[in-house]
DNA sequence: CTTTCATGTAACTATCATTGTTACATGAAA
DNA sequence: TTTCATGTAACAATGATAGTTACATGAAAG
């Protein structure tokens, strides 16, 4: 099960800096872990710069490490500065259909759309880079009470 | 603004098929609407007619029409029948990276995808074709205590 | 029974976003 | 000065969605 999405490549590299050592890690070094370029590698990590969350070097000795330690760092941030949406009604062109029933069911998927990733925020809130590198199952149990994710939680 | 989504193109459909006289309705007649190619709306509604939402007739006075009364169709419903999903980590190929931390990773962005995704269907659950169709205004206040869908609520 | 209407579906094209790749400029350390 | 590594642009490859055309199927109207 190969797996895809913005917020998985950036955690998995965030989270291969987390551990690495000392040394930053190259984009090409990164790029064998994912499997993928090392082009794909700075593309992910640009926004993640320039929101302070990694940094680069060039040069020799040079590469990418993060910019503060794992643990002040929460998904919620890595998310955010991703860009990531939760939304079921995108918009798609500036034409404006003006069907008043469109309007009325977009705006209420936008509303469904703002409270299910208002949620996932406070989720990737409680969880840090750290947590994340460290396996982080313990940290999931405090937090909902129960190692399973899944179970849907009382509103 | 122009918009886009499978989801928002059959609940426009639904609620234009809510509001309509006994007639069925024709699936060039709802092209109009939505400003698109009768097969597309064949195509959207294919699903649905599987689900029992809606049916067809085909000849003369053919056309689609919601198989139940609206106020017993929930936008749950439409939602699984569309197969839509939340999925923050999704499945790309059968390759599989063997990354450990990559599956940690993605087992944690799913817990969240299914947790987002479950309130999502609670509330789409509370929102009738009925609704819909009229506006459903009041029940949104009803439900939540504001007339603003955006504010996060008391988990 | 033939015509007309409308769905059902396959096949193809167009469009768009993402990804992968190549190439080259920039800057830092050896 | 060479080497390493990022920064970025440009382009091709891929995949998903949408739009289009064409034709088969079935039902009502005449």
């Amino acid at each position: 099960m190969k797996r895809d999405g913005k917020l998985l490549i950036a955690l998995h590299i965030l989270a291969h800096l987390a551990v690495a050592p000392v040394r930053p890690l190259t984009s090409a070094a990164l790029a064998v872990c994912l499997c993928t370029n090392p082009v794909v590698i700075r593309r992910a990590l640009a926004g993640l710069r320039e929101a302070g969350i990694v940094t680069s070097a060039k040069g020799h000795g040079g590469g990418w490490t993060v910019a503060r330690p794992p643990a002040t760092i929460s998904l919620r941030e890595v998310y955010v500065a991703l860009g990531e949406r939760i939304d079921l009604a995108p918009v798609r062109g500036s034409a404006g259909s003006g069907c008043l029933i469109e309007a009325t069911v977009a705006r209420a998927l936008d509303g469904f759309s703002a409270e299910a990733e208002a949620l996932l925020l406070r989720r990737l809130d409680t969880i840090s880079l750290a947590d994340l590198a460290a396996g982080f199952h313990q940290r999931l149990i405090e937090q909902t009470g129960s190692s399973h994710v899944m179970s849907a939680p009382a509103e």
